[in-house]
DNA sequence: GTGGTTCAATGGTCCAACCAATTTCTACAC
DNA sequence: GTGTAGAAATTGGTTGGACCATTGAACCAC
């Protein structure tokens, strides 16, 4: 017998069913990330279930990274939302050393190759001019400010996971890339750092441009390379103890 | 001005407080996972916080699949925690569809490319011991039952993650291996699904054993191959929507 | 304009009680 | 003694109401 033919009966999901109904008053308003939700007090009043419940289930939602509250402000959307969707957290066993540094690295190579060749694989007309956008205003910052811009390179990069057609790239590596600053700008701060990756951000694009999917991956593989080096070299100049 | 210089300041986190002084419980009870957390009502007295903001972390410890809460009976802790832990939830719209089965592959071939490379890069003879055992137990249990057992294949991937010295491999397939059976087993239920996938296993581990990183990423990817093509011909003979 | 002040709205926290599921204890029948 | 049904205690789930802290807009003095 197929044991899912017979689920467990829910007597009692408050929470849940809170979230349903919001997921479906997004989609009847038309809610788009940015958007802010209706107060707490309301959705308690309207779903007639008390605020506390409400605070449950939309702190799950925040842990999910689906929403966002503001103190004094409201609670805003912060992703598209469907009934469907597929929660899978993922929780790494961190570490702020030159190993889980590395760890983090390795992981984006793999994504950030695979993400490159999708990329040119897929990328329209229009993707493909969005990219070079990305890519003129991070050069724009890289002379403006001599050295590499987190913000626009990140920009940049995003753009390529987006056309690849694969949210999890850009949620995956996200994760690593938050986890890779958090440690590199404050204890290391090496002034040059990135700037060995810069000029791989413009051959990225033109093998993409040019529907070279191989290409394209051996740029991202040049500049992941680049980062590592610059890693390296910084752990070593500060001695970076290499296990917690 | 670097930005990062003026983060702003935390005037309160009152729950984020709690995780940590639970992180901190934890550890110094050295509980494992399995066990039981103090109550809700002895947590608020003793971090002299109210029982609702106890609630409110827990709630996230358990969207974080940290910990369980069993109504009358109390909660639980369900993984290890350590004070650095990264978050990394992540979120796939649309469920159960063969889009998200693809993406989820299209991760899996990158990462499991990457590790199969760096598995022969970085195996020592009791490593490569250690996987020929787990390729053993998975080809004889392939032959018992005449198809492959999700189980035993399993076990054989995840001896490669963990040679390649890079926890953060095993940890992020394992989400997706769960994402991807969790759809595969009962709604295609296809007898055959991974019989073509077999021989390969063999071929990486032979290319492991020569230390051959470029082969290993090769055969590893013609496994993800076979896995993609089942995938593709169990959608079209149960005409599993493509979008929903 | 610029910089304070006030004030209403909103999320954050607290309390005290009760509900619902579970576990444990207890009394009773045999 | 043993087993079982029922009562009691324990524990997470929910409620309603209150107050605090932050935000942002409107307003005011200069």
């Amino acid at each position: 017998m197929d044991q899912n033919s017979l689920p467990p009966i829910q007597t009692t999901a408050r929470d849940d069913a809170v979230l349903k109904a919001l997921v479906g008053f997004v989609r009847a308003e038309a809610l788009q990330p940015g958007e802010r939700l209706p107060t707490e007090r309301i959705l308690a009043e309207r779903l007639k279930v008390s605020r506390n419940t409400v605070r449950e289930a939309l702190t799950r939602w925040e842990g999910l990274g689906l929403v966002e509250r503001r103190q004094g402000s409201g609670t805003y959307l912060k992703a598209a939302v469907s009934p469907d969707m597929l929660h899978m957290p993922l929780t790494l066993a961190g570490g702020n050393d030159f190993t889980s540094l590395m760890q983090t690295l390795e992981i984006r190579r793999a994504l950030e190759a695979e993400a490159a060749a999708l990329c040119a694989e897929r990328a329209s007309q229009a993707d493909i001019a969005e990219i070079e956008r990305k890519l003129d205003i991070m050069e724009q910052a890289f002379r403006t400010r001599d050295g590499m811009s987190s913000e626009e390179d990140w920009e940049f990069h995003q753009a390529i996971y987006r056309v690849s057609g694969n949210p999890l790239f850009e949620q995956i590596i996200a994760a690593m890339h938050e986890l890779f600053h958090r440690f590199w700008e404050h204890p290391l701060g090496v002034r040059d750092f990135g700037h060995a990756s810069f000029p791989y951000h413009r051959t990225i694009y033109e093998f993409i441009a040019a529907r070279d999917p191989q290409g394209a991956r051996a740029e991202a593989l040049k500049l992941i390379a680049t980062v590592e080096d610059d890693l390296k070299r910084g752990a070593a100049k500060l001695k970076l103890p290499s296990q917690t």
